[in-house]
DNA sequence: TTTTTATGTCAGCCATGTTGACTCATTTTC
DNA sequence: GAAAATGAGTCAACATGGCTGACATAAAAA
């Protein structure tokens, strides 16, 4: 459809555009997660833990489902990685109460302060790069991310509410 | 610098806002990657044999070096993929002319054809986030993904010009 | 001529993904 | 209340793709 009476040099255009915007995604990530990588290799962690880590710090109390459903990895990829953490003392795992087959998953005050250690890095990325690029642009690349994320997990960036707002 | 007098609420949405941002790198990159991942195990290749396709699909007689710069890994897990891509006839390698230490590298039609499929995938997706964002939106993402990418990276992403403009 | 550079290679290690099979406790369903 | 489904964990084996270290070769540069 793209291709009805568009002239040779628009198509190079819009090629050109795509590419770079795979590349974008490519670099910006490989650059984003340099930073928590070098402090997790202290510790002996990896990716891995750090997504575990990030996600249970954002949903306190979450399931394992729940955790598995975002990472979208098996449950024994999971084990290992949560088991360490929970060994190490940075997570804890609570029976559910209304449901006591689950096991909720909370950091410890080791896992918090882990969490924001690594996540710094990262807030800082992003702050520097909404803070250069302006309000205006910040709401453009939401718009684009969110059209580029699954249909089945955008409900997660609704707008925040102030708390008691 | 920040907590000069801020108000907790404006705190809560600014870190809010940030986590938002970590979290849409995340899970883009994860629903970016899964389905040339797809078509890659058909092949029996993974996602390493897909950025070397590409990157070598977009800068044709490209260096050796030149992709371990971009790729940012050792030569010698480089070498794992992009000896079978050249044994399995995706790649070519030419000594270069100026310097024959040098091996340029050049997809092979076949080469060519299995990258286009393997970046259609991508390329649609974009595509689609753009149509749906508008132009403006575009612009800022651009804008806000070129802070986030490593300064010394960002020159990748100078305007393209027409060709023969 | 010596040194440096670009590339390749062998060997082994580690992190993190996968599949498949099975257990256990608890909740849900009939 | 018995049977089935669910949430979680475990063991074993395997694949991918990073890594380090040591060494080899050809060509360019000093």
């Amino acid at each position: 459809m793209a291709d009805i009476k568009m002239p040779t040099r628009l198509l190079f255009l819009r090629e050109e555009e795509l590419r770079q915007g795979i590349e974008l995604l490519y670099f910006a990530y490989r650059d984003f997660t340099r930073g928590p990588d070098e402090i997790l290799s202290e510790y002996g962690f990896g990716r891995a833990h750090h997504r575990v880590i990030y996600f249970v710090g954002r949903h306190p109390g979450m399931t394992v489902s729940d955790l598995l459903g975002i990472l979208r990895i098996t449950k024994q990829s999971l084990s290992r990685v949560l088991g360490q953490l929970v060994e190490e003392g940075f997570i804890i795992q609570d029976k559910g109460e209304r449901d006591r087959r689950q096991r909720l998953l909370t950091l410890t005050e080791k896992g918090v302060e882990l969490e924001r250690q690594l996540s710094q890095n990262q807030r800082e990325r992003i702050a520097r790069a909404y803070r250069n690029a302006g309000a205006d642009a910040v709401e453009g690349f939401r718009q684009v991310m969110l059209g580029i994320v699954d249909e089945a997990d955008r409900a997660r960036f609704d707008r925040p509410r102030e708390p008691g707002a």
